[in-house]
DNA sequence: GAGAATGTTGACCGTGCGGTCAAGTCCGGC
DNA sequence: GCCGGACTTGACCGCACGGTCAACATTCTC
């Protein structure tokens, strides 16, 4: 890894996170080599080790790139929305949305979640999104409008919801996305009362 | 592997199953090597291989057996319940109850789901308990107590409400599991709804 | 166009892993 | 008391992996 990087050296790295990213979906993180990697980009092993001090870095910078990306994305939908409600239901369409269409981020954040050498990065990631959350909760509490119960338990059941419909539309479903997106909301905000 | 074992011999493969346990829990699978099963047992590498035809076949028994204990629970909680909501809520409490004996397990499910080697039988494991809370659900539905929606990603639902509450209490929380547990059922009935 | 900085190569290294096996020990049945 | 099958040992094998590096190529800078 070095520090100055040409507009040449930007591509490349570029390509070895996207290289990364797909195999390490496809194939999982230890069974992929960083060979794999660089093989499936058809360069020398060196060209790894110039971008990134090792493969460990490159999924850190993967998790941290997406989380990013991700969060980017939710504060574009969530605007200037005013409803505390609401912007709880533009945050969950919002995070489908984007997994959607980084399907490879699934696969890869899921297990980062479960060795212990990433868990730290994503267990940050997760407290902010889960803050985020717990304010617009709080918010709707105030108003009366969502039932005062502990705001930081809402917001990891919310979470969950999310994350499993997410993976259940990704992994199993062929169901159009604004299904499952208007059913995820509408659990949450009603749960199974008929 | 081999067919026939004694009273000593099912002792040995229960010891080697609760070793690869912990150790794939404390360290992750791949982390963890078949000698270090061993060693932590005090006994020769061979003695591994008599019993589990590799580490690959240990992971498997682990996710089986797993499965299959927390199945026989939730059948003994639900019973006769014959309230279809009810029996939904009961099986919730169970499956945390479960969870909150059995900690090694969970980093351990999360893991194999992320990996395609155990990914199908995790799959099949979920695919029947989703079964189950689908009955339920439809049950619910006729009796009009649970909302017309499509059961299918309800009960995804709720299985996603009560994973992630399960690995919040188990590695955020010190909160009483009761009370996450109330609010578990809470949140899968009424929602947000205030 | 010299020289520095950036980028690239691929053979190579040490290590640790999953898995094997020939040899031996333990023990119940006869 | 010995036979055979259940069980154990630990040195060993092959190999694939993460990472290094000296040499070379390209591109920038003045």
């Amino acid at each position: 890894m070095r520090r100055k990087l040409t507009p040449r050296g930007r591509e490349r790295r570029d390509q070895l996170m996207e290289c990364g990213a797909r195999l390490f979906a496809e194939r999982g993180y230890h069974p992929t080599s960083v060979a794999d990697v660089v093989a499936a980009l058809g360069v020398g092993k060196g060209v790894f080790y110039w971008y990134f001090a090792s493969k460990e870095e490159l999924l850190t910078e993967l998790l941290k790139a997406s989380n990013h990306d991700l969060r980017k994305r939710q504060q574009q939908a969530i605007g200037e929305e005013a409803d505390p409600v609401r912007r709880i239901e533009l945050g969950i369409r919002a995070s489908l949305g984007w997994f959607a269409e980084h399907r490879e981020y699934f696969a890869i954040i899921q297990f980062a979640a479960t060795d212990e050498t990433f868990a730290p990065v994503l267990a940050r990631n997760r407290e902010i999104a889960i803050a985020d959350t717990i304010r617009h909760l709080k918010d709707g509490i105030v108003d009366g409008r969502i039932a005062d119960r502990d705001p930081a338990l809402l917001a990891h059941a919310i979470h969950g919801v999310v994350a499993e419909l997410t993976r259940h539309s990704l992994v199993e479903g062929n169901l159009p996305l604004d299904e499952v997106a208007d059913l995820c909301v509408a659990f949450c905000l009603e749960g199974l009362a008929g």
